[in-house]
DNA sequence: CATTGTGAAGCGTTTCACAGCC
DNA sequence: GGCTGTGAAACGCTTCACAATG
């Protein structure tokens, strides 16, 4: 029986959206909202109701004209199409601050995104507790994920050692990665790879701090003018921990 | 003379790539480089070349035909023109295990958002101590805010409360919200807010993981796991043809 | 007749390709 | 000669507008 087939190719732009739609739609089947319209979920979603339907029309053709969407019928395709009719486990590399968090974060495994291993290269973090889990060594990567079909990664190491990690994973097997330490990885095209920095995210509201700030003032900001000399750029040098 | 400020907006796709310009240049530089050209600078970063010469040129015309772009000076001027040469204190809502990550995690200080306050309305946590800082009670944020002059509001909540923390933070005079709570937030126009959402960045790769598996085998492996993931969509109906 | 699904126009981003300059 | 800076072409995404339809 094979369920499966709208293979068509969704735009990265409308994959990026549908978890959000997937989201707000729990929310209103759990809330009894049995339909929905395009206009009401891109209210919800805080976008325009035509890309909604743009979104949508990429699953099949699932509204009714007239009446909009049923909820579960909806929250059902789009699981289905993202593959989210599964639990996905992941690994977590790193076991520090943020690894920590992430694994002791209800928002992976609440999610389908369990976690099924963390490991860390430091003897001292190797066999403590996190989130439930216990702390294995890295050089167990290979037998972690060959014995449980782990697939996708989560690095959350210093970005000192982001690329030798994303190198072992891809040794060991894994076919995505999700890359929170500030550096690049790169890794063979098979391999889906997708990095959040986020002091990135930081960066860019600073920009339009910044220049809210300067169009405020009118004028440009006298401090520093012509100078050449990055005098006070020498600031901090990203200690990226 | 009269480096006076190219006041041209710059492209929110540039503005996005600058921040990973700068941390490759930062380590060039620490590295001794000297001067970069923009095909050396795409391939760090993982992109085209002419788009680093597109990104950079919005900056003004800083590199010199024939040899590159000076690595120090380059730094100045995206410093400058991201708004990053000064310091943009962040006060984070939730001292959770997210907010205590963030607040614990080199990454926001070692880049130019130190954490100058973190508030949290259990009184549990109040007066707990979070990477050096000493948690708050959410009420005291307008006294925080107006007194430090801090910009940036860190959302480190659950989903639930996310909306009412962001109306607090704008309330409070904050004028850029990161929101890592799954949920979309609303502000007034004249704030900026950027929602990371950990489990979309996983849900996107579950995609692709899928659309891997099911190229491989044309049919749908059963897989691990769960059928249905969490939530409550029972309803199935027929075939998806 | 409200609302979907979708061609087509509009717009922002990426890439090409080469003139301009050091 | 080598590399930047940038028009122009190509591309992908968003939005419009309306015919299709339960």
């Amino acid at each position: 029986m094979s369920t499966s087939r709208p293979r068509r190719r969704i735009p990265e732009a409308s994959v990026a959206r549908l978890p959000i739609y997937l989201q707000i739609l729990i929310e209103q089947a759990d809330g009894g909202v049995l339909n929905i319209s395009s206009e009401g979920l891109a209210e919800l979603a805080g976008v325009n109701a035509a890309k909604v339907r743009k979104d949508l029309s990429y699953l099949g053709s699932y509204g009714v004209r007239g009446v909009g969407y049923e909820v579960d019928y909806l929250i059902f395709q789009i699981r289905r199409e993202m593959g989210l009719d599964q639990d996905w486990p992941v690994v977590i590399v790193g076991g520090g601050n943020l690894g920590q968090a992430l694994a002791g974060y209800g928002g992976f495994s609440g999610r389908g995104f369990p976690v099924g291993a963390i490991v860390d290269n430091d003897p001292a973090k190797v066999d403590t507790v996190v989130g439930g889990v216990r702390i294995r060594h890295l050089d167990e990567l290979d037998t972690i994920v060959s014995g449980t079909g782990i697939a996708i990664g989560v690095i959350a190491t210093p970005a000192s050692a982001a690329q030798e990690v994303a190198d072992r994973l891809v040794a060991a097997g894994i076919t995505s990665i999700l890359n929170f330490a500030p550096t690049i990885v790169t890794a063979p095209s098979r391999v889906s790879v997708r990095t959040v920095d986020l002091a990135v995210e930081l960066q860019i509201l600073s920009y339009h701090e910044q220049r809210r700030a300067n169009l405020r003032s009118g004028t440009r900001t006298g401090g520093r003018g012509t100078g050449l000399g990055p005098g006070s750029a020498t600031l901090k040098r990203g200690a990226t921990a």
